[in-house]
Formats: structure tokens, C-alpha cells, sequence
DNA sequence: TTGCCATTAAGTGTTGACAGTTGTCGGTTC
DNA sequence: GAACCGACAACTGTCAACACTTAATGGCAA
């Protein structure tokens, strides 16, 4: 299960726990195992992997910091719950870092790197005619990942991903809107046009609206759900004082 | 100098160590009384706070996932070091950001914070006259600020300082250019009217100007410096195996 | 002297234990 | 029956100790 050299006990120092403990917690929670709200229980989850608390708590420290896990003194470490207010703020930032990648990217991408791009917007189209969401969905990140990948930004590349890790701890999970995938994909082929004419402002420009039409699909789902769950009240009286939006 | 609760040894459980140490680490890098390369001696550091090595850890693993410490398996914490290109990205994600902040800022920005901005602008003319470029140094920050904390978006709030903050570990550091006060102050002149105009866009292009500027003249410094240094050579082979100070 | 290897001191990675806190459960009182 | 109270269990925050690695030191051979 996890075992940095398959060791028992004894611990020939070639591998630390924390960096292994730490991408466990983050699958853990990606694959839905870990659901917002709840307490890491520090004892089980060492228990379990079969160490002892330290490294535990040092990879739990390092995940708050990148915001998955919230502390609370002397009640430990829960993953995180994204308020909508949150979840439309990370929107905002990611519209900016997206339009920002794409200016890098226009001035240096490569044809092959162009032709990626390219080849991800014909398997879309064709998982559109499927129709085939999950792949959609797959294909969809893939493509914004090798935007962001081509502004040769590192710090870039490895910041916007943790956006998007943040996003997912919304409340409700899951909100993909079969209905926007051709109008997506058709603004992917627009963005892969200003990359290719190296049109910078062009390429963050539409970016930057990209991300801001999730936002607005986003925000439409919401007031669907809030006019059809017969208005949710103030559920989960503690925790959240969020002003939610 | 820790104490959370001026408690010699026995903790009456009122707040974590973790934090404060966390904050005291930042506060030694920020002042420069550790400077970029050097390794956090665990054991001395805990001793010298009067704690365990335990919340010094953990401290440092949050540390370290902002950005300020790199680890070493079996060698410990290390004070990063940015590299020119790690700088440079920095700039082009801070300008992004900052863009981003003076959009949504543009729309919903109070007049007594326009009032501020304005108060701020007049003092660093004052500094300019002085001149005190310490003076100046601390209003263009607090400038700076204030149009991010103006966006209301908190995630932003957060995200910006620590991405300053990081710039900070820049090999060579205060790289302040006199010379550049007035048009900077003009920038933030120009700055200022689009946000009175509620004009989004024309701030957010400013802003990323304005950010970009600094990048610009950041450039114009390092290689003013590595003209005159004689040439440093292909400097950083791969991270200093610094021989801690 | 210079280069190499064993020795050793210093310091990290991890563990297990302890003290203190939170929340629960049953009993008691109103 | 509902509200309060105290004991108990579960768990966090911290510590001290141990195992192991790194790098510094000194002796020895060439």
C-alpha cells in the first residue's frame, strides 16, 4: 500500500514517508475516498499505511498549505470544503493564469506542440459524437495542462494544477454540462488559432474567456440546483460561516 | 521569543507551536537573518525556541510547500534559492495576477479605497521629492496591496504575498532603482483613474504593465551587474551544494 | 606531502509514549 | 421528559529516544 523501499519495518533511508503519504491523501481525496468536510484521523491513517504519526501530520501540514486540508487546534486536520464564493474566486484566478499562460505560450510554442493541441481538439470533437463525457472531460484538462505546459513557465505549471486540485473540494461535485462541449471545444479552436499566429493578447484574451464561460456555466448550474432543491436553508450549522457567495 | 502561551514547558493547549514557528522562520528569512542556501539546523532551532524537534518539522514541511524551503532527503530544510529564470516567471505569474486583481477590483472598489490609493500615491511623490526610497520602497508595496485586497477575491489575497514573498529569496536582493520612482508613481497615477473609471480592462492592463515595467527593469539590472562583474560564468551548475555559510 | 579509508561526531527520519483536550454516554436532578 | 454533570474513551499536540545517513576528522600508506 505504500512501503517507500517494501520495507517492514526497517528503513534503509532512501525514500521519505512524507512526499508518499502526501500523494496518497491527494488520491485519496481526488478519487472521492476522502469527501469534504471530513476528519483525517491521524492514528487510523498511520495505522493504515502502516508508520507512525509524524510523517502523518508533515505531509497533513503540507496539504493545508496548498489548501486541501483545513486544521482546527486540537481537533486535527478535514479536508477542505470549497464555499461558492471560493469556488467562483479560484475561477477568477485561474481565468487570469490561463490568459497569462496562453500570452507565454504564443511567443514560444513549438508546431509540435501546436500539433498536440490540435490533435486533442479532433479527439473532442470526436467524443462529442459519442457522445462520451468522461473522455470529454479527460481530453478537456489535458489540453488546458498543455497550454499551461507550453508557456515554459514552471512555477506556472506547477501552481495551476493545485487551482484546479482546489476547485474539485467544491460541495457538489461533477458539474459538467454535456450541452457546452461543442462550444468548448469551439473556443479550443479558436485559442489554437491565436497560438499559431503567435497572437499573444489574442490567445489570452480568449483563454482568459474560456475559463470565464466555465465560470458562468458554473454559476447557472447553481441557481438550477438552488431553484429546484426547494432552497437548502442554512444546512451543516457548524463549520463554513461562508458567506457563500 | 516563542512561548505561545509564556508556558516554560507544560502546555496549557491554547494555540499550536506550528504556526508561530512557521511565522518566526518567515520572519528570519524576510529580515534576511537566514539567507537563501543556508540549512535550518532542526535540533538548534527547536532548542532555541525551547520546543521539540517535532513542530519545527512540521513547520518547515509547510514552508517548504509555499515555496521558501526545499528539502534534502537525509540532509533537512534548506532556505531556497530562486534562480533568474525562477524570478522571471515570477514576474509574468504576479503580472497575470495582479491584472486579474485590478479587473475585479475596477468593478466594485469603494471610494474611501480609491481615497487610500490616492493618499498613497501622494506620499511616495513626497518620497520621491525626499528622497527616501526606504519610505517609497514600503507605500508602492502597501499600493500594491491594497488593489488586491480591493478585489475581494480572498484567494487572491492569500496568494499574491506569498508569491512576493518568493521573489524575495532572489539571489542578489533589493534591486531598487532610484531612478524609476517617478514613472512608477506615474504608472500607479494612470493606475488609479482606470479604477475611478470602474474601466476593468484598462486596469488590468495597466497593472500587468506596471508589473511587467519591474520585470523590465529587473532584466536591465542583472545585466548591468553581469557586465560589470566580469562575467560570472554559467553560474548555479545545479543548486549550490552550499557550504552552509 | 598527498590520497585513501576507518572512525566518529552531527543531524535527519521515524517511532512510541505521555499530557491535555474534545466529545460522548449514562446518570442525576428539576 | 429535558437539561445539567461527571466519568470515560478517543484523539491531538508535543516530547524524548533510537536508527540511520552524511560529512568531517585523523591515521596510515604511497
Amino acid at each position: 500500500m505504500l512501503r517507500p523501499a517494501a520495507n517492514p519495518a526497517r528503513t534503509p533511508r532512501t525514500a521519505s514517508f512524507v512526499p508518499l503519504i502526501q500523494r496518497e491523501i491527494e488520491r485519496m481525496i481526488g478519487t472521492g475516498e476522502l469527501t469534504g468536510g471530513t476528519r483525517i484521523n491521524e492514528s487510523t491513517l498511520a495505522l493504515r499505511l502502516g508508520i507512525s504519526r509524524g510523517p502523518v501530520r508533515e505531509a497533513c501540514r503540507a496539504l493545508e498549505q496548498i489548501g486541501l486540508l483545513r486544521s482546527e487546534l486540537n481537533r486535527g486536520f478535514f479536508v477542505r470544503e470549497v464555499s461558492t464564493k471560493e469556488a467562483l474566486d479560484l475561477y477568477d484566478i485561474r481565468a487570469g493564469l490561463f490568459g497569462t499562460a496562453g500570452r507565454l505560450s504564443a511567443a514560444i510554442i513549438t508546431t509540435v506542440q501546436l500539433r498536440g493541441l490540435e490533435e486533442l481538439i479532433g479527439a473532442m470533437d470526436a467524443a462529442i459524437e459519442a457522445p462520451d463525457i468522461a473522455t470529454f472531460y479527460t481530453l478537456n484538462n489535458e489540453f488546458h495542462r498543455q497550454v499551461v505546459v507550453a508557456s515554459d513557465n514552471d512555477k506556472l505549471i506547477e501552481l495551476y494544477p493545485l487551482l484546479e486540485a482546489e476547485l474539485h473540494l467544491f460541495r457538489r461535485r461533477g458539474l459538467v454540462l454535456p450541452g457546452s462541449m461543442r462550444t468548448s471545444n469551439d473556443e479550443h479552436k479558436a485559442i489554437l488559432d491565436a497560438l499559431r499566429q503567435s497572437d499573444g493578447t489574442g490567445a489570452a484574451r480568449l483563454l482568459e474567456r474560456h475559463i470565464l464561460a466555465g465560470k458562468a456555466r458554473f454559476l447557472r448550474t447553481l441557481e438550477d440546483d438552488s431553484a429546484t432543491e426547494a432552497r437548502p436553508g442554512p444546512l451543516d450549522p457548524r463549520q463554513s460561516r461562508s458567506k457563500d457567495r
